[in-house]
DNA sequence: TCTATATGTGGCTAAAAGGCCAAATAGGCA
DNA sequence: TGCCTATTTGGCCTTTTAGCCACATATAGA
């Protein structure tokens, strides 16, 4: 296999595997409602501040979502809505493969 | 956050995860291509056949490909087209977060 | 400056994932 | 039956992931 076509692979599982998780993926629908600060995140998804802003960072760093610091807070939103056709996605898996 | 939403955002998980992998990236895109028996999916994908086989049983349980049994020979095949969606979501991500 | 709040980072532990090898299983055929 | 091929399974090891806690950093405001 070309070393291309393996570092494609690698890139399209990133984003995968950035959304494969369930908090991950509950930060995302947060995200996609408006755009919301570290804390609140944190109510939403129901564990630890820190755990929170390690997945937010992974989200970041996958190109999913941005984040912007005004004062003391750092509200975080969608970098691009494109993210949600993921959603209709599994769903049409899910729905297709029964 | 209610259970059913707990439970909801694990499946979704579930079936994003099962993608989540260069090597099951790969699979599946060989698999649109025509069915295929193991040993020819571990030519392609260039890892040991026991290792091959446990990332198509992880994308069956996954509801992403079927097999069936011919002879001596296992060929596997897309349970549905509509996964394929999701290398177009991806690259809809990947372009739009530049 | 001192304090309180919000967020990020480092460290640790437990669990999950991914790989290979060896062995088990199943089917075809002499 | 006995052997060969194809696939799956179990075991083991290494790496990665996810969580929490404790601490570091940054900013607002008294």
């Amino acid at each position: 296999m070309p070393t291309k076509t393996q570092e494609r692979l690698k890139s399209q599982a990133r984003v995968l595997k950035a959304l494969a998780h369930p908090t991950r993926l509950l930060l995302v629908e947060e995200l996609a409602r408006q755009t919301r600060c570290v804390c609140e995140l944190r109510d939403a998804a129901g564990v630890d501040i820190s755990t929170v802003s390690k997945h937010l960072s992974l989200l970041r760093n996958a190109g999913i979502v941005k984040d912007e610091k005004r004062g003391l807070k750092v509200f975080y939103s969608l970098k691009t809505p494109c993210v949600l056709n993921f959603f209709k996605c599994v769903e049409s898996v899910q729905k297709c493969s029964k």
